[in-house]
RNA sequence: GCCCAGAUAGCUCAGUCGGUAGAGCAGGGGACUGAAAAUCCCCGUGUCGUUGGUUCGAUUCCGACUCUGGGCA
C-alpha cells in the first residue's frame, strides 16, 4: 500500500517531497502529548486537525492544548474561530496546506495531530476541492422541501442529473442528499464528477502517518476519568459562558460533545449523574465512528500503545528511517 | 409473618390463546468529498429465576421454593 505509493515517488526525479508528519487517533488517546513530544524532539510544529478546537472559548470539553503547551510548541489552527462561525473541510484543507508551507519555509517539522477523520483524509488522500460558494439560503429551501415532500422525492432528482452519488445514498440520508443538490445547481456537475476532478491532483507532501489504536477497553476507560476530569475542571461553567442561547440554533460548536448535553443540563433536562453519563457514552460513540475513519485510511500506520512516550519515541524512530 | 406484583438479551421491557422469543438503549461493524464532535446504514440464542406437576410437548398452565419491589401487620 504505502511501499508502492513512496516507490513511484522516489522513481520520479522531479518530484522530491517534502516531509510531513501526520498523528492521527480516536479521542483521549494520547495523540496531543505524544505530537508534543515529537515536535520538542524533532523540532516541529503542530497544526490541529480538529474541527472543534478551531473554536474560541471550547477549551475544556475539547481537551484543547493549554496556554503552556503552546508555550512549548507553536500550534496552528486553533481558536482561529468565533462560536458563531461555520466551516468546512476545504476551509481547513486549505489553511492547513498553508502552515504546511510555512512551517517548511522556516525549516521545521509540520506535524498534523488531530481526530477529524474527513480533515485527516483530505490530506491524505490529495483531495482538492473546486471553489464553490456555500450558499446558506439554498440548503435552507432544500431542507424545507425535504419537510415537506420527504428526502425520496430529493433523492429522485439526484438520480436524473447523477444516477451513481443516488444509487450510492440512503433514502434517509438528508445532508448528502441535500449536499448533491447543492453541487450541482452551484458548479453545473454532478457529484460524481466533481470528486473524480478532485483526486486527479498528485498528492502535494510526503505523509508519514500514524494512528494511535489503544486498546478498547483502555480507550473506553481513558475517555470516561477524562469526563470526569472535564466537569471538575468546569465545563459546566465554561458552557454556562459560551451563553450557547444567544447563538444560533445550527452554530456548529452546539453540535460539540459535552457542549450539548452540558446545555440540556442547563436547561434542566438532565440531571448531573445523566449529564455526565450521557457525555461518557456519546464520547465512546464518537471514539468508534473515528476508529472506522482511520482503519479505511490505508496510509495510517498503527501504534498500538497508550503510553505517549513509547508513541513518541516510535514515530521518531521512523523519521529518521524515512 | 400475611397479601399483591414481578423475575425473559449487558440494561429497560414486550411477547408466546402451550410448538424454545423481539423491541428500545448499550455494545459491535460499515459509509463518509464544502454541517463531520455532524449525518446515515447493517448486526439480536438468550439455561425465558430454581424445582416439581399436568401435557406428545412448558419460557407460557398449576404448585412449591428463592430473590426483588410495593402494601398490611
Amino acid at each position: 500500500m504505502n511501499a508502492e505509493k513512496a516507490v513511484k515517488i522516489q522513481s520520479d526525479p522531479a518530484i522530491v517531497k517534502e516531509k510531513v508528519l501526520v498523528i492521527a487517533g480516536p479521542t483521549a488517546s494520547g495523540k496531543s502529548a505524544t505530537a508534543l513530544l515529537v515536535a520538542e524532539a524533532a523540532g516541529g510544529e503542530i497544526i490541529s486537525a480538529d474541527s472543534m478546537q478551531l473554536y474560541r472559548g471550547l477549551n475544556i470539553g475539547t481537551a484543547k492544548v493549554s496556554p503552556a503547551e503552546q508555550e512549548r510548541v507553536r500550534h496552528h489552527l486553533v481558536d482561529i474561530l468565533d462560536p458563531v462561525e461555520r466551516f468546512s473541510v476545504a476551509a481547513w484543507q486549505e489553511a492547513a496546506l498553508a502552515a504546511i508551507a510555512d512551517i517548511l519555509e522556516r525549516g521545521k517539522l509540520p506535524i498534523v495531530c488531530g481526530g477529524t477523520g474527513q480533515y485527516i483524509s483530505s490530506l491524505l488522500e490529495g483531495l482538492s476541492f473546486t471553489p464553490i460558494a456555500v450558499d446558506l439560503d439554498l440548503r435552507q429551501k432544500l431542507n424545507e422541501r425535504a419537510d415537506r415532500e420527504g428526502t425520496g422525492v430529493l433523492l429522485a432528482e439526484v438520480a436524473e442529473f447523477d444516477p451513481a452519488t443516488a444509487a450510492r445514498l440512503h433514502l434517509k440520508d438528508r445532508k448528502r442528499i441535500i449536499r448533491a443538490h447543492e453541487v450541482y445547481r452551484l458548479s453545473g456537475k454532478s457529484p460524481s464528477q466533481l470528486n473524480a476532478e478532485s483526486r486527479s491532483q498528485p498528492v502535494p507532501y510526503n505523509y508519514l502517518a500514524f494512528c494511535l489504536w489503544p486498546e478498547r477497553a483502555l480507550l473506553y476507560k481513558r475517555i470516561e476519568q477524562r469526563v470526569d476530569a472535564m466537569l471538575a475542571q468546569g465545563l459546566i461553567m465554561e458552557v454556562e459562558s459560551l451563553n450557547l442561547q444567544n447563538l444560533p440554533a445550527d452554530a456548529p460548536c452546539r453540535q460539540a460533545i459535552g457542549y450539548k448535553e452540558v446545555f440540556a443540563f442547563l436547561a434542566g433536562e438532565a440531571s448531573l449523574s445523566e449529564t455526565t453519563d450521557r457525555i461518557k457514552q456519546v464520547t465512546r460513540n464518537y471514539a468508534k465512528r473515528q476508529l472506522t475513519w482511520f482503519r479505511r485510511l490505508s496510509e495510517l500506520e498503527r501504534i498500538e500503545t497508550a503510553s505517549p512516550q513509547v508513541a513518541a519515541q516510535h514515530i521518531l524512530e521512523k523519521i529518521r528511517l524515512a
